[in-house]
RNA sequence: GCGGACGUAGCUCAGUUGGUAGAGCGUCGGGUUGUGGUUCCGAAUGUCGCGGGUUCAAACCCCGUCGUUCGCCCCA
């Protein structure tokens, strides 16, 4: 009996291959995340039970969480999300934090569920926050911070859009102007949420299992899939238009328009499933089929700050899952070859691993990174092997070139070498590392 | 939690109607001891995911189980 060298179900190894793409992923979110001002932060991967189950929503934490009981008897959770953590810390501090407020993070998060395309048990997600803003400023903000996300990444506008809808919205519909009750509401808002994943009859036969007869009587399917159906504001019924109701998504979209964003689009089906969500939601697609689903989403949250015993703080925020990006980025062809983290192969002639330190040592203090043979294997073998871990300097170190203080400096790629000084090397190794 | 597909060498896979396993790539060694990518020669490696069952005989059929994957639920 052997044992396993597999990762736990739906949570992966990170060999150094995948840890570069890991951190090049990462690089490129806080580099964009940090041009826009917002500061990262940090927090435990448990959290007490209580905090998820005051707003989260129902399911997640009942079946997808990790839950257990510490030593001292405590309810535990392994953070499923990052929000209420976030929401956590800054109620913690509340009177002495300057807002607004710019925070981002790239916490990994634990779900209990069946792991497929784009979603597994551990993941890591960037979440990006803004706290104290009550304007649509922030939502657009928010977003055109993803969108320079996808620029930085070199992805084109057609790749992805930008679906927008607005909580408010959402209610307004189907309290006042279906006038369903709370159950009823919710239960619908979970189909429309489904919408798109079954055929229009199915989802009409859905609604009549759900609508009573007197709201059937008052045609509330065809009220409801005449709004669903709006492609944008304006299709909307006139009796919708009165009031503020598309305000904040009217200010929302021209605000991103002014920002130079241009492929969103209204959404009257986007729900997304957390109930703490007061606003605008938004969500990111995949515009790949291999991809079908949202690779991040978004919105508006006044409330939970709050429930922390302080005075509200409106926030906007999103998570950006790393799984979902990084296909992405290789659906797109958009994940570039990249480097490994030494820049320069050091083959060693005969046994001169001594003699050699002081010159290894003058390198790694010019800032190279030197990885040194220490095989004692046949040069070849060790230009072999540089080439196989990807580095493409590969200087030669032996008695001779100790002596006269000239080394050999070969470039496997373009197969040419160049007998250069200790200072000719470090020079030529920046130049090509650019 | 539910449904489908899959599980053979390190990797990608082949294995005909059941007769105890192969290829390519990779790895290792060599083509005279200080120069690699192409080439040539040679070698190693599998309890055919695991456990039962049917059979004279199972990688192949049946059951269970674990794992992978796609979808549902939910969500990034």
């Amino acid at each position: 009996m052997s044992l396993s060298t597999q990762p736990y179900k739906g949570a992966r190894d990170f060999y150094p291959d995948d840890k570069r793409k890991q951190k090049y992923m990462f690089g490129v979110l806080r580099t964009v995340a940090e041009r826009f001002g917002y500061e990262e932060y940090d927090a435990p991967i448990l959290e007490p039970l209580e905090i998820y189950v005051a707003k989260s929503g129902e399911e997640i934490v009942n079946e997808q969480t990790y839950v257990f009981e510490d030593r001292g008897g405590r309810k535990v959770v392994i953070r499923p999300e990052m929000t209420p953590t976030v929401s956590r810390m800054v109620a913690g501090k509340r009177q002495e934090l300057a807002y607004p407020l710019r925070w981002y993070s790239i916490p990994n998060l634990w779900r209990y569920e069946r792991p497929q395309r784009g979603r597994l048990r551990e993941h890591w997600q960037l979440n990006v926050d803004i706290f104290g803003v009550a304007t649509v400023h922030a939502e657009v903000e928010v977003i055109t911070l993803v969108n320079d996300v996808f620029k930085t990444f070199g992805a084109s506008s057609d790749m992805y859009s930008i679906h927008l809808n607005d909580r408010k919205l959402v209610n307004f519909v189907l309290r006042d102007y279906l006038g369903l009750d709370e159950p009823t509401a919710h239960a619908v808002g979970k189909l429309i949420d489904r919408m798109n994943k079954m055929d229009r009859d199915e989802f009409i036969s859905k609604l009549d299992d759900v609508f009573s007869d007197e709201q059937k009587q008052a045609s509330a399917t065809e009220k409801l899939l005449s709004i669903l159906d709006a492609k944008q504001l304006s299709d909307l019924p006139d009796t919708l238009k009165q009031g503020d109701i598309f305000a904040d998504l009217d200010k929302t979209m021209s605000g991103l328009k002014a920002a130079g964003v241009t492929n969103f689009l209204f959404d009257p089906t986007l729900m997304r499933g957390f109930d703490y969500y007061t606003g605008i939601v938004f969500e990111v697609f995949d515009t790949d089929p291999e991809n079908n689903r949202a690779m991040l989403g978004g919105g508006r949250y006044d409330g939970l700050v709050g429930l922390f015993g302080v005075e509200p703080v409106p926030t906007v925020g999103f998570g950006w899952g790393d799984v979902t990006l990084s296909n992405f980025l290789e659906s797109h062809n958009l994940m570039p070859s990249l480097a490994p983290e030494a820049n320069l192969y050091v083959a060693l002639i005969g046994d001169v691993v001594e003699q050699a330190h002081p010159t290894i040592a003058k390198l790694r203090a010019a800032g190279l990174n030197v990885a040194v043979d220490l095989s004692g294997r046949k040069l070849g073998d060790q230009f072999k092997n540089a080439e196989k871990k990807g580095v493409n300097l590969v200087l030669v170190v032996g008695q001779s070139e100790l002596e006269s203080g000239s080394y050999s400096l070969k470039n496997l790629s373009t197969h040419s070498e160049d007998s250069l000084d200790l200072n000719g090397v470090i020079d030529a190794v920046k130049a090509q590392n650019g």
